[in-house]
RNA sequence: GCUGAUGUGGCUCAGGGGUAGAGCACAUCCUUGGUAAGGAUGAGGUCGUGGGUUCAAUUCCCACCAUCAGCUCCA
């Protein structure tokens, strides 16, 4: 028989090899360890047969599935050895994912760093004993026979809520049988070298009503020197980690006494935040913006109106008793009903709209305990918060309209590149959370995916990631964890303008109601702080820092030379200190170097004489000796807002 | 909220049933120094908070608070 090779070129085979036989044929070729197959498209095994005429490619660890065909299979090895030392552990679920695996296992006691290393060792072994995965199917009834009787009441459970005509695989490893789906490494020796990370909660099936299972994390790689290289790129992520590094570099510090999730900004995050905020407020004035200012606060009637009261009571501050109290305040959560309330202030023709109102706005939300994290998950946060007011006609250009100030303002800040487009789209099956029918959200969601793919955008479709009123388009990004939250959003609302009763009167007379477009136009500023600190370690883009220039005296016959250079400086808007301490120069550099000071203007005697100042750039070094007026013209020259270094 | 871990001077951490230590930072003095740490001296902690056990608790136990990771949630 014939058959095709990922390059196009065409073998003749035996007929009824596997993609294993086929691999060693080709071993020479390969150059790495296959691990998986793929053929026609779908992977699988490489002890799959390959059928006459099909495509077939060979995988390996280099290979985004190889490397889940691996991974999945260490999660089985994993689970094996678990099984041996732990024979009363219960198997749940055990996927690999993308930076790694894991397996949930129902057991009495946690597992300690000690157990960690002993299931490591027993993992070794069975991987050295390079056992075999073959896969076989049973019937419904007999896999559940099959299961109970290994005393394995999550894999019957999981049998149990899957499809009558469901193919039930399973994978069999020497003494170890699990329900899988698959596909699977040919034999536990391909996992090579693996790594127990750590271990974790994880509610049976994601469902917080379920019993907390314990999770173990894993790695596994094809030599310990990737193991190894691996770890380090780990560690040197986590030292960009905001929460660490933002408290190094005094951006901002937390109290027990102020509470959870309440960080406070500290000089230097501050003036980074104000920064940022101005630019955010004059861009958007550049584009039609107009200003609004309201409460922190309202009644309850308001959120009442708008929903809010319904869907998110438990997260919002309030203040005061339903019970007992005529008057029940809350804290805002979001600004919607307020700009809500400015518009119906007016009455609006068609003529006025769109109407773009933005805020730079404090929102407080009573996240649970275990949510809160450094500046991205917190109490009080501050959003440039905008809400679009327009007609039907003028939702697309308005729609873009945000999309390119949001991509500008990315632009700006550098992340561009580090994001991803989410369409956050509601869950048919969950009523509860959602207001209006069907055919509303069909229909908006038609409307907002007509106008991503007019944008020409590359994005994901999410379910039940909508807001209550709407659907989204979320602006994700990873930190140094690689937990992703949204930056940015932009969300079509079609529920809360007929709540709010805002109308127009159109060009024939009629009152109708407006679309909404609720955006932020640089997410919650807390947040994009912390992300722009683990982007740039703490190197901030030179006009976002609070100190642009530092300049530093090397003897103090030059304290005065440095003193009037940072005044001209000064005087020409940047943002510039004097470190004239007694201090040996070495001592003040690194000082600066530590702070990530963009500039470093040393000088001397010799400085003094000559009028220059040696000059020093972040991440460059010594760039060499400079005259003032050609200095002051090189910082102030370059366009601060896009120089990144 | 759930699971697990952690909490010792401003920071990073050591220690351990008999009321505490290092380095950095800070203060004072000496040092006039050439691109990532000059030297000396000193000050600073009721060992997260509150209970309990004990002759004695920072150390052991319990509760709470906070921090970290994961889960769940995220208008």
């Amino acid at each position: 028989m014939k058959i095709k090779l990922a390059d196009g070129s065409v073998k003749e085979v035996k007929d009824g090899m596997n993609a294993l036989e086929i691999a060693k044929e080709l071993s020479q070729k390969l150059g790495k360890s296959a691990v998986a197959a793929k053929i026609n498209g779908t992977t699988t095994e490489l002890t799959a047969t390959v059928p006459d005429g099909a495509t077939l490619e060979i995988l390996t660890f280099d290979d985004e599935e190889g490397k889940k065909a691996v991974w999945h299979t260490a999660s089985h090895v994993l689970a094996q050895a678990v099984r041996r030392l732990f024979p009363e552990a219960k198997l749940a679920i055990g996927p690999a994912t993308d930076s790694g695996f894991y397996y949930d296992f129902d057991t009495e006691k946690p597992f300690t760093n000690e157990d960690l290393a002993k299931i490591e060792k027993e993992m070794k072994k069975i991987i050295a004993e390079n056992l075999p995965l073959t896969r076989f199917t049973l019937p419904r009834e007999q896999a559940i026979a099959k299961m109970e009787a290994a005393g394995e009441p999550y894999k019957v459970e999981l049998i149990r809520d899957l499809p009558q005509d469901a193919v039930l695989s399973f994978y069999e490893q020497g003494d170890f049988t699990d329900l899988c789906a698959g596909p699977h490494a040919v034999s536990t020796g391909k996992v090579k070298v693996p790594k127990l990370l750590r271990t974790a909660g994880a509610y049976w099936r994601g469902d917080e009503k379920n019993k907390m299972l314990r999770r173990i994390y894993g790695i596994a790689f094809p030599s310990q020197k990737e193991l190894d290289e691996h770890l380090q790129q780990i560690k040197e992520a986590e030292e960009r980690d905001h929460n660490k590094l933002g408290r190094e570099l005094h951006y901002f510090t937390t109290s027990p006494a102020v509470g959870q999730g309440l960080p406070l900004l500290m000089p230097k995050g501050a003036k980074t935040m104000q920064l940022l905020q101005r630019f955010v407020e004059d861009e958007e004035e550049s584009r039609g913006y107009v200003l609004t200012k309201t409460p922190f606060m309202a009644k309850s009637d308001l959120y009442k109106i708008s929903g809010h009261w319904d869907h998110y009571k438990d997260g919002m501050f309030v203040l005061g008793d339903e019970e007992k109290d005529d008057e029940v305040l809350a804290l805002r959560p979001m600004t919607c009903p307020f700009q809500y309330t400015v518009y119906n202030a007016e009455h609006h023709s068609y003529k006025d709209l769109p109407i773009r109102y933005g805020e730079t706005s404090t929102l407080f939300r009573n996240e649970a305990s275990g949510e809160m994290h450094g500046l991205i998950r917190v109490r009080q946060f501050t959003l440039a918060e905008g809400h679009i007011i327009c007609t039907p006609q003028q939702l697309e250009d308005e729609f873009m309209g945000v999309l390119d100030l949001i991509q500008y303002i990315m632009g700006v800040l550098g992340i561009e590149n580090d994001v991803t487009y989410r369409f956050s789209k509601w869950d048919p099956s969950d009523k509860d959370k959602y207001v209006g029918d069907a055919q509303e959200w069909e229909r908006v969601q038609d409307a907002m995916r007509t106008i991503l793919d007019h944008t020409g955008l590359t994005y994901y479709e999410a379910d039940g990631e909508a807001a209550f009123y709407g659907p989204k388009l979320d602006i994700q990004f990873k930190n140094v964890f690689g937990k992703e939250d949204t930056l940015f959003t932009v969300q079509i609302d079609f529920a809360l303008a007929e709540r709010f009763g805002m109308t127009y009167v159109d060009s024939d007379g009629q009152k109708k109601t407006p679309y909404i477009i609720h955006r932020s136009s640089i997410g919650c500023y807390e947040r994009t702080l912390a992300m722009l600190i683990e982007k740039y370690a703490g190197a901030l883009p030179m006009w976002m820092m609070s100190e642009e220039v530092r300049v530093m005296n090397i003897t103090e016959g030059a304290m005065e030379y440095c003193r009037a250079f940072a005044d001209r400086l000064k005087k020409a808007g940047i943002r510039v200190t004097v470190d004239d301490r007694p201090e040996k120069i070495g001592y003040k550099i690194r000082e600066a170097r530590g702070e990530r000071i963009p500039y470093m203007l040393v000088a001397g005697d010799k400085e003094v004489a000559d009028g220059t100042f040696a000059v020093r750039r972040r991440g460059q070094g010594e760039i060499g000796n400079m005259a003032q007026d050609a200095l002051l013209e090189l910082i102030t020259s370059q366009d601060r807002e896009k120089v990144i270094f």
